[in-house]
DNA sequence: TCTTTATGGTGAG
DNA sequence: TCACCCTAAAGAT
């Protein structure tokens, strides 16, 4: 579940099974971290909340839970010790007495005092996050246009967690590929209106990725893909994964770079 | 039973 | 930009 859209889900899911409860039990697979089982257990959790691509899960007594899935980390929630049949490691488990919100695999998970938050080196870096109602369009004009920003490359900028907090690698190729913006172009090389549609793109995208509960799930999309002859399984991106098919807006085969071994499609 | 790949991230140069 | 880290599943042999 990488990209930010997934990661707020996940975070939902777990407000909804642990929010306002004791956590009767905390379990780390890790050693440093046994100490904190003790100080968290009958902890009420005050709140969950997506920090970008991090979740952090908030206890009463001052204490945080930071982490970070990764590529392969993965959270589950079920009833109270009902664990599942897996072969993946078991990292972290939250009981309280209805549910049990489990981490499988995830290797980035530290415990931080509320007073630690800010100097943490991930946390304190992120830039807005487009799931937050509070940031607009033009927000990410503002961005895009600033000093610090404008003249980077869009292609590693929209992977920079400290320009907008939660893009991934889907969400880069598809909201270039929506505002019909070459990769490799600086905010400052490009027009007006290319920036308000990067603007725009990249608001959309990402909170119709939340609202349709995954960034490959847009129902318009996957069914202009059926009509097409596209397997719905492999293919439900406008441009990822489509490397030489004919793009949907002008024909064209849609290309495929590597760039710091990153699939990039336009 | 290998090798490769992946919606991510860090640190060196 | 690259090498490298992390883990699990898919692909190649």
């Amino acid at each position: 579940m990488p990209e930010g859209p997934e990661i707020r889900l996940a975070a939902d899911e777990l407000a909804s099974a642990l929010v306002g409860r004791p956590a009767l039990e905390v379990f780390f697979a890790f050693a440093h971290l046994k100490p904190y089982e003790a100080k968290l257990a009958g902890e009420t959790v005050t709140a969950v909340e997506a920090r970008g691509k991090a979740i952090l899960t908030r206890f009463a007594n001052g204490f945080n839970i930071y982490s970070h899935n990764q590529l392969y980390g993965r959270w589950l929630v079920r009833d109270a010790y009902d664990y599942p049949e897996t072969n993946r490691q078991l990292r972290l488990a939250i009981h309280n007495r209805h549910k049990s919100a489990l981490l499988y695999s995830a290797s980035d998970i530290e415990v931080l005092r509320d007073d630690e938050l800010a100097g943490h080196p991930f946390l304190n870096k992120l830039g807005p996050n487009l799931l937050d109602e509070s940031v607009t369009a033009v927000d990410v004009v503002e961005r895009l246009l600033s000093p610090r920003f404008r003249q980077r490359r869009l292609s590693g900028l929209l992977l920079d967690q400290a320009f907008l907090a939660g893009l991934g690698n889907y969400l880069r190729s598809e909201i270039l590929f929506m505002a019909g913006v070459h990769p490799s172009l600086r905010p400052a090389d490009c027009s007006p209106e290319q920036i308000q549609r990067l603007g725009e793109a990249a608001l959309s995208l990402t909170r119709q990725s939340y609202q349709m509960q995954g960034i490959t799930n847009d129902p318009a999309l996957v069914e202009r893909l059926r009509r097409q002859g596209y397997e719905r399984s492999r293919y439900r991106f406008r441009v990822f994964n489509r490397e030489g098919e004919p793009c949907f807006t002008c024909g064209a085969p849609v290309v495929k770079d590597i760039i710091g071994g990153r699939r990039l499609y336009f």
